[in-house]
DNA sequence: GTCCAGCATGTTTACGTAAACATGCTGACC
DNA sequence: GGTCAGCATGTTTACGTAAACATGCTGGAC
């Protein structure tokens, strides 16, 4: 925290800084015991504390975290690397995170990735390697992290989120596949012949599991697969898939990848007149907020990001108390399905 | 950044860290010349450097921040503090903040407040001050920076997004007001009687700035001014509003202070049988994404976030660079409307 | 051949903090 | 009254880095 020179420093107009040395010679002490109060450690007796504090507060002292990090030979700090903020779900994951490692006593540094290029990947990595943190977060949903090419730095303590590295890394998840299952299955529940599905981007993990598992089940279930189509997670793409289902006369469920596609499935229904559900049935997967109020409120698979985010800290966590390697693994985070008004039984 | 014992470092297996120094032992030069090495310096003749930076590969080595931002005196980082990451445009906004920040070589650290209170917002800059941040950028929708209770610390950059805070901080903000008046005039140019509103939550500074300037279209247009409906942004209390107003028989025209509340509206509304826009047209605030997709698609107004985020960045940097004092003053980003579908000339 | 400029590299020091060790005083106990 | 335990406080040192200064070597100019 760099002060500007002057304002609640009242003698020195210069003085970029105020260290222990400072406070220690104003209090007329040495600066071990400003650390000592600093830290609250016992052994000092009271009226020297005091002269200590108010030495700080006129001076306007604050701790130099370098300082202290430097010799800790820790931050406190966990890194968190990202692709997109704004995709629905990580938000709330790296919100997740932020709490529950502000709650142990640790910030969370982003760097956000605007550009997945290896390259990048990797330089966003160098770049935490120099800044503080204790530990890395990896949220990248897109496959680089599963290319051999890309290796994260040994020697680091990292959890990965949304990838299926979980053999070389320690891996936190949504259960992608689950959830994908129990849409499908509520479809077919309802008595549905088949279920039709827009996928997310081919570049995404998570949108793999989930079309992999609606074409297991299909398939488990002895129904024709029809042919996915492709949606990138917008609502323009769901509203695309939507204007090309429409004109399918025997489309009558679909499971969307993302609640964002399904929005623009019902908006594309909506237009072609066709009626949701009384003539097509729709699932989502995410649950955002807004789902509850789309018209019709939509049925979808719920996802946990908070839990997600939950793990991950004490993930990394854990292996920071313990500098122990990293547990290769996948844990993977239940959801559920919410049934709202989207759904019903074929006509 | 801690390293794990062992992997990576092929002798010494207790070694948690490797310095400069053990690198310029391996290489059989001095830790100046591997500091030279590292930061590029000119003046090291090819031959060394190769020894140099093979004894880096070697070990591992990676730059210690904290010992570095002690000798530089400064972190290359800036911390933000805010409230929700979930709403609407706060995730946006910090994406924004950390990509400009990461093009300027900062990289952003997050400190969440999970309830806002005023002893919250002052341990959350406590902490930020014992972190690695140069300066600060607080987030903060609410009205605690607005009391004169709440100060933030002095001798600290900051740049306050979303506060009326302008006679004390450098504040950056979308121009609330100036969106609002176009949301409300659009309704009124179309022959709309008057406009009917949704609040946001009374504690939100954006909120009652966009009350503030519907109130004052209606007034200076000389039309009746509706009582408002009060909201708390979700889609959920946009929907009880929506209810509330088909029972109305007067209103043909509302605007609602955020685009889920809206999206709450249009479902109340279709649920009542009222068509929109053709019986009641609908404006929101914020142009998410999905608002091009709802039924029927909103007119609403946009909200340039990446600005905001930018303009924020640029703040911070500013006062950092010339070790300034802020200079209290609120920047505004424009806003634009967004016409779609959700508006038409009353029957 | 001498001298010095120029350059590669080494040495010293300081950044602010806190652990480890040192000091010096008070007071209790024999 | 002397000794020493116990405690408040001071001093030394190390954390890893890099600026500033020091050194010592090479080669060109006279």
């Amino acid at each position: 925290m760099v002060e500007r020179g002057g304002s609640g420093v009242p003698g020195g107009r210069r003085k970029q800084r105020v260290s222990m040395a400072d406070v220690a010679q104003l209090a007329g002490v040495s600066s071990q015991t400003v650390s000592r109060v600093s830290n609250g450690h016992p052994g000092v007796i009271s009226s020297t504390r005091e002269q200590v504090l108010a030495a700080m507060r006129e001076l306007g002292y604050r701790p130099n975290s370098a300082a202290r990090a430097l010799r800790y030979g820790q931050f406190n700090t966990i890194g968190v690397i990202l692709f997109s903020l704004s995709s629905t779900g990580n938000s709330r994951t790296v919100e997740a995170i932020a709490t529950h490692a502000a709650a142990e006593g640790y910030a969370i540094t982003l760097i956000p990735i605007d550009v997945p290029t290896q390259d990048n990947v990797l330089g966003a990595f160098t770049r935490m390697g120099e800044l503080a943190a204790d530990a890395v977060i990896v949220i990248m949903e897109i496959h680089l992290l599963d290319a051999a090419t890309v290796q994260l730095p040994p020697g680091v303590h990292v959890v990965v989120v949304d990838s299926d590295a979980g053999d070389r890394h320690s891996v936190v998840d949504t259960d992608q596949a689950d959830g994908a299952r129990k849409a499908v299955r509520h479809l077919l529940d309802l008595g549905h012949r088949t279920v039709w599905h827009v996928t997310g981007p081919e570049t995404s993990f998570a949108g793999q599991r989930r079309t992999q598992a609606w074409r297991a089940v299909l398939e488990e279930a002895g129904c024709p697969v029809p042919p996915p189509l492709y949606g990138d997670w917008s609502a323009e793409s769901g509203y695309a898939a939507g204007l090309a289902l429409a004109d399918e006369p025997d489309c009558t469920a679909v499971f969307a990848s993302n609640d964002q596609m399904a929005l623009g499935l019902l908006r594309a229904f909506h237009e072609r007149g066709l009626s949701v559900p009384r003539d097509v049935s729709v699932v989502g997967f995410d649950d955002i907020p807004d789902a509850a109020f789309f018209v019709p409120p939509l049925t979808t698979v719920h996802q946990d990001f908070a839990e997600v985010g939950r793990r991950c800290v004490q993930g990394v966590l854990s292996q920071i108390r313990t500098q122990g390697d990293p547990r290769p693994g996948t844990d993977l985070v239940p959801t559920s399905l919410v049934v709202r008004n989207s759904t019903a039984a074929p006509r």
